[in-house]
DNA sequence: ACGGCTGTGTTCATTGAATGGACACCGCTT
DNA sequence: AAGCGGTGTCCATTCAATGAACACAGCCGT
């Protein structure tokens, strides 16, 4: 098929990566934007992006950068997950949210990562990194470390033998510390991370459980470091969790399952 | 390439029409569900899904079906308007509803159709059809019309030249007359729609335009036909829709412009 | 037990769609 | 006026995509 070039490629993986190359922050890319990104050559980036927004799947700016098209938007709003599970919590984050006036969080397990699906942020509130749609690190944040916890062994093997990336001063990259407080959440359910990811804030988070026991999602409340107490927090999020769990089928008596 | 088959046609259109078989209400489908809606060799749809599942663009359940990926819905966060417009509007929309206690929408012009980008429905108001992210007519809704009079005349002589579905026995399907509705509408700004989508349901709309006087959405309030009177209405549907017009840099002196 | 039916998974010879180097244009800076 | 980065187009080459064919498992009615 090519002229020459990198073979063992089949054009759905390219079409896929120019679509990936979209990211928090980088949502309107040029044609060279994504040639660089890609390391494609810049002839095929550009039959592929073309194809990709004929289809709509992504948008032609006048000034000729692509965007993420509405088609895909839609799309996405197909995802199970994230439609029921966030319409299901939402009352019970605006609770949360009434009650503690700092950022709600709902984050589900993504590979490697926990992906933001849901959140209230309070305006007067400490201004966070990453969006609804955006990524957090397992190792140095709550729902991280409770999604890791609750992930069975294969993933937690593969996150701790792998890069501990240090976000902040306090991040906690030991392995072997790590795994002690994954085995403690793992029993409570909660975690508490203290300056891991952002010096000055700390997390409060909670599993959520499904009927069967499986461990979907993480709640978690993030507060200035010097602000509120722990212990006031901590009450709430793990009530509001076992609400958001309730709903899920879950009941007290249903044995909280890993691996997934 | 193939043994046979049908040729002209891209891998790229293949494996976007496997994705965009993906509708509301058909979130899960199974490998022969693809193959017959997409009418393409099974041994070809499977290729293309299990490349889509390897990407994470597609999950797979346990029980084969595939359903819409978590990796896609973050892609379709990214989309321009849908996020600014929805965190920009949510207040106006909340406020809406807190005042009225009815369904309300918003919603962008997306080809032939609206696309619902955000709605606050009440527990006590009527079920409606479609969710966010679903689709409605342009010329028998109420966002539909005021999306429908802003679109230039290309879009709207091609939607009042095409089928237009008589949803319920009130739908407008003379063109003449829609005609000159939508004249109004431009007019106004608004349109009023009574039992044109569902008996018994009627929607009062208004546009959104930006600083450049762009209408990039219409806003609207759905309620019974025999509840509230819709003089009640019109008015804070107005005020909202100029209040978020106004966050979006238009100014009073700012003249409508049409066509997009 | 058996044939029919549907859903799923795998194989492989064939071939035309994908490829990317090359060329060209435009606007901008040096 | 030469250099540069971004964008757009062309076309001979060739390998990845194709899909008919085969295989198997589960289910239903007989």
């Amino acid at each position: 098929m090519p002229r020459t070039g990198e073979p063992g490629r089949t054009v759905g993986s390219r079409l896929l990566e120019v679509l990936f190359v979209f990211q928090p922050g980088h949502t309107a890319l040029s044609l060279a934007d994504l040639v660089r990104k890609t390391g494609m050559p810049h002839a095929t980036v550009r039959r592929l992006a073309m194809e990709l927004a004929d289809f709509g799947a992504l948008d032609r700016r006048p000034d000729g950068r692509f965007t993420v098209g509405l088609r895909l938007w839609q799309l996405g709003t197909l995802a199970p997950l994230t439609e029921s599970l966030r319409t299901l919590a939402q009352p019970f984050l605006e609770d949360l949210y009434t009650a503690l006036h700092q950022h709600v969080q709902l984050a589900v397990l993504e590979g490697r990562q926990a992906v933001i699906i849901e959140r209230l942020s309070a305006p007067e509130a400490p201004e966070l990194v990453s969006q609804v749609g955006g990524r957090l690190p397992l190792h140095c944040t709550g729902v991280g470390k409770v999604l890791l916890s609750h992930g069975g062994t294969e993933l937690i093997e593969a996150v701790l033998s792998g890069e501990l990336r240090e976000y902040a001063p306090r991040s906690i990259v030991a392995s072997e510390v790590l795994r002690k407080e994954l085995a403690d959440c793992r029993r409570t359910g909660t975690a508490t991370v203290r300056e891991e990811l952002t010096p000055g804030l700390d997390s409060v988070a909670m599993r959520i459980v499904n009927g069967e026991g499986r461990v979907v999602a993480a709640l978690s409340v993030v507060v200035r470091t010097d602000s509120v107490k722990h212990q006031e927090v901590l009450p709430s999020v793990i009530a509001s969790g076992l609400g958001i769990s309730r709903l899920l089928g879950w009941r007290p008596g249903v044995k909280v399952r890993n691996n997934s």
